[in-house]
DNA sequence: AAACGTGTTGGACATGGTGTCCAGTATCTT
DNA sequence: AAGATACTGGACACCATGTCCAACACGTTT
């Protein structure tokens, strides 16, 4: 049985949906909560009744991001080579390309930088370590690489191939 | 003789001053025109005379960290070596560390990433023409790997010297 | 199908921020 | 000292926020 009844589900996926609109359209301060409802065809009341404030839709969102990123990775067995999980990230980027840039991208005033900094951070500790080169700096330095050579494949309109993406980043990091 | 009257540069620093500090302990999001002014001293009406909004307060302070950062890395000449002029960056953080860790920290919300990014981008690119390894792949990889070394660094207070955190980014990049 | 439970509605409300204006006052410059 | 210019503090209209509620509609359950 469905933990969420059908309208509650409409209304929670209308606004998130007319928020990530919104943002690419208008950048993330800009986006008032009234714009949000009248895009999503619900009532004020119904957002609070599902949000706290528009920061807790965000951060809804980014929760539901990083599972399914978290997911992804863990779906995908890249082998042994360093930094297996890139390929991964890539692809799910470029199959939710305006979730991504809505969150992560300029516009979103880097709402989600946060976010993908943190699962990405833990990937390449994880990696790294298994490796035996793991230090904070070096974490620090190779998260910071990866999230600044997709965010820039992002703002690009995603234009080479997922594939081709993670082999530039690859072949710089090793 | 001075650009600006005494007491208009008087506001205008107190109030560059109160940005920073509510930005530290509130967040950017949470600070308002008027928290701003109270604690700066200084009437509402005088702040809508010297900014358009809280945006425009954000940019004009911005622009002179970039112009302090670009007039700082220009002073310095680290030699020939890659990336020379990250020394003069990780200086000028340590010496302005408080302005840095407002701006550049989560606390800020990544306020002033996109103006550290786009001056970092900016060497970046300059420094890998001329060793003729330019590609926009690689500038958003060592932008995004410098940026994300520094921010590790600020975020921690600043620990290790300058110094070290210079030698630990260059010796990842090469 | 009917009855129940729950999500939704739209409107009211108090609160507080925004951006603008002005007349009076304080301070700087010449 | 006189003129110029910045500051003050208060008023204003406007809009967004977050909360509440009674009426309603839809989904679920029996």
């Amino acid at each position: 049985m469905p933990r969420l009844d059908r309208r509650a589900q409409r209304s929670r996926e209308a606004l998130q949906r007319a928020f990530l609109a919104l943002i690419v359209s208008e950048g993330y301060d800009a986006v008032s909560v009234r714009q949000i409802c009248a895009k999503a065809g619900v009532s004020r009341a119904t957002f609070y009744a599902h949000f706290k404030d528009k920061a807790d839709l965000k951060r809804k969102g980014m929760l539901g991001m990083k599972h399914q990123l978290a997911a992804a990775v863990e779906a995908s067995d890249g082998g042994q080579q360093p930094f297996a999980f890139s390929r991964a990230l890539f692809e799910h980027a470029a199959a939710h390309h305006g979730q991504h840039r809505a969150l992560a991208g300029t516009r979103g005033g880097g709402i989600a930088q946060e976010a993908l900094q943190a699962v990405i951070s833990d990937l390449v500790k994880a990696d790294l370590a298994r490796r035996g080169r793991a230090s904070p700096s070096a974490v620090a330095y190779y998260t910071g690489a990866l999230l600044g050579v997709l965010t820039w494949w992002l703002e690009r309109g995603a234009k080479p191939s997922a594939q081709e993406a993670d082999r530039l980043f690859r072949v710089l990091a090793t």
